[in-house]
DNA sequence: CTGAATAGGACTAAAATCATCCTGAATGTC
DNA sequence: GACATTCAGGATGATTTTAGTCCTATTCAG
């Protein structure tokens, strides 16, 4: 449908939530699943697929985790969503040469291309650490709005 | 999955392909069918959502088809495409405001916007017209390689 | 040993995807 | 008016994906 999906979305909001958190610590899988809206028996199967391409480390047991498995700033936006929906391929004709044999006079295949490229760019532009600067950018902003209020009359 | 379905991807032949027709001219389900390589029956019902979407007028009885409604340079690739999948939303927080409501101080929710405006920048600047075009260019292209060989070893 | 955590498999309901087939309605031709 | 030709639209269906839940096994700190 051209729409990531809740996976994608999760495994993202997860992700974001470790880089927040201080180098080193490990989190439970119910705090991050509390915090970021995910359903706890759900998030632990989008956890498992994160530790298994490598993004985040586990410890089990007593004690146990998670943490990034590289720092923030080394994390991008689309390596945390394909590490879970596999690789983004916007129309099957770009999955590999020959997948589709009318790429070689469908003139549809090269907007296809740019189309793709101009989103990569986009998604691989952000980093985890840009995010969660970004996001105590918003926090401050929002809090701002409450406690001034609607009209600044007051200079 | 983050990418089009078929409904898409034969809307958009079949649009093409009407575009390519000398103005006035009515094709057949079958013709379309055969030439973009689309299941006959399965296009049938494409070529209903595209006249009801606008974008195709039909003829029904002997001497019936279809043509387009529109001039192609008028038609865009994400006319077509949203003409059958409906309007494309890269995340399910992008629909409406509200839709989402972790959207006021969810970082990731900006990106997903920029990523879809850079999307649609494509999309949006592709007219049936113009892939008419390309489809032209790159039949020379082909077809000159065939004829001129692989090495072009004579200057 | 025990309790706390993740790992991983089995299972499921609902929806989307990608079609096919048949009947009905419209329309040009003879 | 009968008839052949086309599109319109509904019913049906197999398969896959989506979005989960739940239970047991394994691991590890204390």
């Amino acid at each position: 449908m051209l729409q990531i999906t809740r996976d994608g979305e999760y495994a993202v909001r997860a992700v974001l939530f470790l880089a927040a958190r201080p180098e080193g610590s490990l989190s439970l899988i119910s705090e991050i699943a509390e915090a970021q809206e995910v359903p706890r028996s759900y998030l632990s199967k989008i956890m498992q697929h994160l530790v298994k391409a490598g993004l985040v480390k586990s410890r089990r047991g007593a004690r146990g985790g998670f943490h990034l498995a590289r720092k923030p700033e080394d994390i991008t936006l689309r390596q945390a969503i394909e590490a879970i929906e596999g690789p983004i391929f916007l129309n099957v004709c770009l999955i590999k040469k020959g997948e589709c044999h009318r790429d070689e006079f469908c003139p549809v295949h090269q907007v296809w291309k740019e189309a793709q490229r101009s989103l990569f760019e986009v998604l691989d532009g952000k980093t985890m650490a840009q995010l969660v600067e970004d996001a105590e950018a918003l926090k401050k902003t929002s809090h701002k709005k409450k406690s001034s209020g609607k009209s600044p009359a007051s200079v």
